[in-house]
DNA sequence: TATAAACCTTCCCACCACTGGAAGGTCAAG
DNA sequence: CTTGACCTTCCAGTGGTGGGAAGGTTTATA
């Protein structure tokens, strides 16, 4: 099977699949006399396992640990569960720095009247109203 | 004052504010004899602006946007609200998005015994198992 | 058998918002 | 005048893609 097949079953662009092969996230495919990738139909699992984890979030090195779990028959559970749980936790504290976000804007976009008046709680907050001052890191995902 | 002074007024580092004039978000300053940039107070507030503008998640267009309204005298605070409101609603598009996330995984996990048998519903769905067949487009800060 | 077309290969570039570093110029203090 | 802190520009890399060029392979069809 070609690459190109192997992309259309599994939903990843073959440019990602020479990516992932190239970062060795997976195994280098046979060649062709040609030259072509051979791939076969547990290449098309693998690819399927990788996206639907990049669907969840998951990031390299996190899918990384899963693809060597998957493939190892015996496998405790147990390691899996962890990864799982850690990226649980990942996405919780995603979740609640969104929420501190949404809700403090909504705040100052309720106290802004909205109307042709100048006068903004939001632009005064911005331009530097120390009664708003709060550090924050921001960024950080996975 | 020089770019050194402005950028620990502000927080924004050095780089970072070259990189935003580079780009166009904020004004080319003056420049000294020898080819200083020469930054006023009015640049600290400016730059204040943008890293807590950052800070909030606000993407670069929005922030462009923004500081063009901080900037206008006459500006509405109709606007600024609306820009506020929109931003607010990708917040909670995000937010549903990683809820419904955790939620799956934090299921899966709860079904995975976590001892040191093999068997693992996290593995088994991200695997393929076509009960849990779900698309979702990933991706998409902002 | 020739040729077209569909497919594949490698390689390079661009994106975003930065970060780091190198090579060299400027400024203020000693 | 020298030192050292500061500044300048330029170049490169990040990660996960997308786009495309130049060229080789395979397959179908005329």
């Amino acid at each position: 099977m070609n690459i190109g097949e192997v992309a259309e079953q599994s939903g990843v662009p073959a440019k990602m699949i020479r990516y992932y092969e190239e970062t060795g996230l997976v195994r280098k495919p046979e060649r062709s006399p040609g030259g072509y990738r051979q791939y076969g139909e547990a290449d098309v699992h693998t690819m399927r396992f990788v996206r639907r984890a990049r669907d969840l979030g998951f990031s390299f090195e996190r899918i990384r640990e899963l693809l060597k779990l998957w493939s190892d028959r015996r496998r405790s559970s147990h390691e899996v569960k962890k990864i799982a749980l850690a990226h649980v936790a990942a996405l919780e504290a995603d979740i609640i720095k969104l929420t501190g976000l949404r809700d403090m804007l909504r705040h100052l976009a309720g106290k802004c009247h909205g109307d042709d008046r100048p006068d903004c709680p939001i632009l005064d907050n911005l331009g530097g109203n120390p009664a708003s001052e709060r550090r924050s890191n921001a960024s950080g995902r996975n």
